[in-house]
DNA sequence: CAATAAACCCCAGTTTTTTTAAGGTTTTTA
DNA sequence: TAAAAACCTTAAAAAAACTGGGGTTTATTG
């Protein structure tokens, strides 16, 4: 009789519970399932640590907001999952995620390359037993809804560099034309050229900035 | 009582039967599963042809090498994946694959993009009948090594052009480089520093081109 | 509604990147 | 051991990207 460890880190207590409760319940072979919890940045990454000279975590869930999304906030889950790859390389990491933003998720992909990622409202009893022992034997486990958005940007062929995926994800929170200049380091006149140049790689020449915006999203870079 | 309608084309006899033995014994809601057969490229397109006018498939199970690989192959899976796709647009298309060559399976996946994709050896009885209900409801299905494959290529930020892209192909089948520079249209010297380019961003600088192939191959490049 | 700011467009000059050709050295192949 | 291909360096040409300025249009705002 084994014992597979999960750590859980959501700010909202409640659903935390919930996952505590649905994932202790899962049967899995011969394995005995320990669900520990924490509800911010703080106290995942102590769990974390304190894991490091006793037992370690088999699977980490994470979930990528861990603040209310309007105060400053020094750290996401994305920072920990971050922290928790440099820790312990051999825990599984599984990210939640309430929207399914397109561009996080590709974010996230590249800078934790997790094992799992799950966009909430995907997430039920089945998805989660499905995710654990997907992910305990044969990773990654992506939800469906996550998938999606992974099909879309695998089968569109535009290659954009970081300043046009800044520019795009500066345009859809509607940053103006002159700040997104300064966020990356060109002129002002460069934007207005990647913008036209954007319009046409997605087909809205001549449009607004609103259609260029959706097509994008569309084709899964926002 | 509703009928799902399922083509498979695979050049096995034998494997096809496979299938179809499988795929006739789903049990799923209150579904009757007919599948029709075709083992050759010609026979595939013409059933689609046949069913335009009556009723259409549901689901296209498509091998990607409809021939033995040595001999002359005017059409291929993926040819008949892009028509079928022009035709029945509606119809969910799977590809199998023996080999999970990312190249290939990037390729597929720009050009036809399809509602699954299987590796061949992850097929079995559990992964069809998933195949086939998530492709209904909510597609795509990507088979265990298919995602593996998937991960890796969203996982990395190197984001090649399809000079590159093709550069790397090639090397990894042996074209000489004076050959490859015939094929993508460009000068030698140019094919050479794009070649230097490549290692560096591989992080196989000053090394052969098989580091540079094995680099390309494990970040799903080829 | 007017005044201001931002966005947009076009141009011309500059910088940067990519391609190319040529000549020589090293490695592979036959 | 020749011949072919690959490789490297260099310098020049070509293409692409950036920049700043000036003028027009569109949005914002007091």
């Amino acid at each position: 009789m084994n014992t597979l460890r999960i750590l859980a880190v959501d700010d909202h207590e409640m659903t935390m519970l919930g996952y505590k409760f649905i994932l202790e319940r899962i049967v899995f072979d011969d394995h005995n399932i320990i669900v520990d919890t924490a509800t911010t940045y703080e106290a995942g990454k102590q769990k974390i640590e304190e894991s490091l000279h006793s037992f370690k975590y088999d699977i980490i869930f994470l979930d990528v907001q861990l603040f209310p999304p309007n105060e400053e906030q020094p750290h996401n889950g994305e920072d920990l999952g971050i922290l928790a790859r440099q820790l312990v390389p051999e825990s599984k990491i599984i990210f939640m995620s309430s929207f399914s933003d397109n561009y996080r998720i590709n974010s996230i992909l590249k800078s934790v390359d997790p094992d799992g990622y799950m966009v909430k409202t995907d997430i039920d009893p089945k998805s989660l037993e499905q995710a654990v022992k997907t992910v305990t034997s044969q990773p990654p486990y992506y939800s469906s809804k996550a998938l999606a958005a992974i099909r879309k940007k695998m089968s569109n062929d535009i290659s954009l560099d970081e300043n046009d995926k800044k520019i795009l994800y500066h345009l859809s929170i509607g940053t103006k034309t002159k700040d997104i200049a300064e966020h990356i380091g060109l002129g002002s006149s460069s934007v207005e050229n990647r913008k036209r140049h954007l319009k046409s790689l997605f087909g809205t020449e001549k449009e607004n900035d609103l259609a260029l915006i959706l097509a994008a999203k569309n084709r899964g870079f926002i």
